[in-house]
DNA sequence: ATTTCCATCCCCCAACCGGGTGAAAAATCC
DNA sequence: GGATTTTTCACCCGGTTGGGGGATGGAAAT
C-alpha cells in the first residue's frame, strides 16, 4: 500500500517533490504552514484550501499525495471533511492536525478515516518525517497520542472475570460465534467437526448461564468492548 | 504517566540503568536478546523467564522497568501473561514481541493490555528506541503496524453503513434481539404475533446484510457500544 | 388519488440449533 | 502413574430460525 517510492531520509532531490495540500481556515497559520511545507526540497504545497468546502471543490482535482487536514474548521468541521474526501480519493492519506490533544476528537479523527495524527506544535523535522512516515504506509503520530490509541483496545478486567473461565477452544469458539458464523463455519474455521463446535458450545452456554448464541454474543460483547 | 526521567537520545551514562525484563521460551533466542539489551549501556536484563509461568513468579519481585513478551510461549500465551502481569504491575509498560505480523494476534496483544508491539526482526537500534518510547509513555510499534491500528478504526464506523436506516418497530426488535431473547419472547415483550416478529426481522437481516440474529447482535453491538 | 412505505399477520419448508447422553483420546495436574 | 480436565466426536429429538412466498389496512408522501 506505499503510495511512492521513497528514499527514507535524504533529501531526495533527484525525484519530483511530494504534492501536499493543506486545509487549514487561519491565513496566517495557513501560510506559515505552506512556507514550512514547500520549504522541504522534497516537499510541494500545490494546494491550499480555507475551508473544507473549498478542500471538497479543489482537492480531488488536484490529486496530491497527501492531505494536511485541520480539525476545527468553520461549518463542516475537518472530521467530516475528512471523511468525504477519503470516499473520493481513498488512497490519499490524510494526516489531521490539532492545537488540543483530547481524546474525543482523536478518536473522531481516527473513525473519519485519517491516517496521522499530528499536534500543531510539531517541530518541522518531525512534520517532514510525518509525512514521509504516512506516505511510506505508516500512521504518525505523537508517543502520547499512540498510547492513548493503544489504550483504547484494553479491556477492562475489573467487572468481568470472576464467575466464568472459559478453556482456550471455548474461547476461540466464543469469538467465532461473535462474528456471526454458524457452528458449520466455526467448525471449517477451526478444522473440527461440526459436533465438537456443538459440544463446545453447550459448555459455553452453561458456564455462561445463557441458552442462545445471541445471547452469548450479547453478554460476551457488553464484557469485552469491541 | 512518565515512568522514569529520561534523557532522550544520549547514553545517559549518568544515570542508573534501566531495568529490563525478558520473556521468551526458545533458549536460544532469549539469550541473544539478553545479551543485546544489556549490551546498551542504559539498559540491564535484570530476568530472564523461559515461560508465562515463570514471569508471573519471578517478575513482579525484580519490579522491572519494562517488560519484553514473547508472544508464543508454550500452555499460557504471551497475550495471557501480559493480561495478568498488568493487573500486577498495572504501571509497568509490556511491549510484544511476535515473528508474524497476524492482525488477530496484534489487536488480541493491545487488549490484554501490551503498550508496544515489535517484530521480532527489529533492529538494535530500533529496540533500544521502542524502549525509550515506551518508557516514556509512548506506544512503539512498526508504521505497518501502526497503520492497521488505526484502520481499524475506521472499520468501525465505516462499516456502520449511513445506509441502513432502521424503522422504529425495527430498532425495537433488534434491541431485544441483543437481550438473547427468542422469536417468541420478542413477540411477547411487543405484544405482536411471532410472525410479526420474523417479518421485522427478516426486514432487519436484509438491511444489515447478515443472516443470522447472532450476526445481527454482533454487528449492532460492534457499532453502538453497551 | 395514487403510490409508496410501514406494521401487522399467515403459511410452508428446509436447515439450523439447543439439550440430553455418552464416550474415547489427549493433555495436564498432582 | 493415576486422577482430572480438555478436546474431540456421535446420535436423537423437538423446537427455532431464515428465506420464500403472500395479504391486509393505514399512514405518509407525491
Amino acid at each position: 500500500m506505499k503510495h511512492r517510492l521513497l528514499v527514507p531520509d535524504s533529501q531526495a532531490a533527484a525525484t519530483p517533490p511530494l504534492r501536499v495540500a493543506l486545509v487549514e481556515d487561519q491565513h496566517d497559520t495557513r501560510e506559515s504552514w505552506r512556507r514550512l511545507i514547500s520549504s522541504f526540497p522534497d516537499f510541494d504545497c500545490v494546494c491550499t484550501c480555507a475551508s473544507a468546502e473549498e478542500a471538497l471543490r479543489n482537492i480531488p482535482q488536484f490529486k496530491p499525495d497527501v492531505i494536511l487536514m485541520d480539525v476545527f474548521l468553520p461549518r463542516m468541521s475537518g472530521i467530516e471533511c475528512t471523511a468525504k474526501l477519503k470516499s473520493l480519493l481513498p488512497e490519499t492519506p490524510i494526516v489531521m492536525l490539532t492545537a488540543s490533544d483530547e481524546d474525543e476528537i482523536l478518536f473522531l479523527a481516527l473513525e473519519s478515516g485519517a491516517d496521522g495524527y499530528l499536534l500543531k506544535r510539531t517541530k518541522p523535522a518531525d512534520l517532514r518525517a510525518a509525512l514521509l512516515d504516512v506516505l511510506s504506509g505508516g500512521a504518525p503520530m505523537t508517543s502520547e497520542i499512540a498510547r492513548h490509541v493503544v489504550a483504547s483496545f484494553r479491556r477492562k478486567t475489573s467487572g468481568m472475570d470472576p464467575s466464568i473461565s472459559l478453556t482456550a477452544r471455548e474461547e476461540e469458539t466464543l469469538v467465532l460465534l461473535t462474528k456471526g458464523f454458524s457452528n458449520k463455519e466455526i467448525a471449517d474455521h477451526l478444522h473440527l467437526s461440526i459436533e465438537t463446535v456443538r459440544s463446545h458450545l453447550k459448555n459455553i452456554y452453561t458456564k455462561m448461564h445463557v441458552r442462545s448464541r445471541a445471547e452469548a454474543v450479547a453478554h460476551y460483547m457488553t464484557k469485552r468492548p469491541g
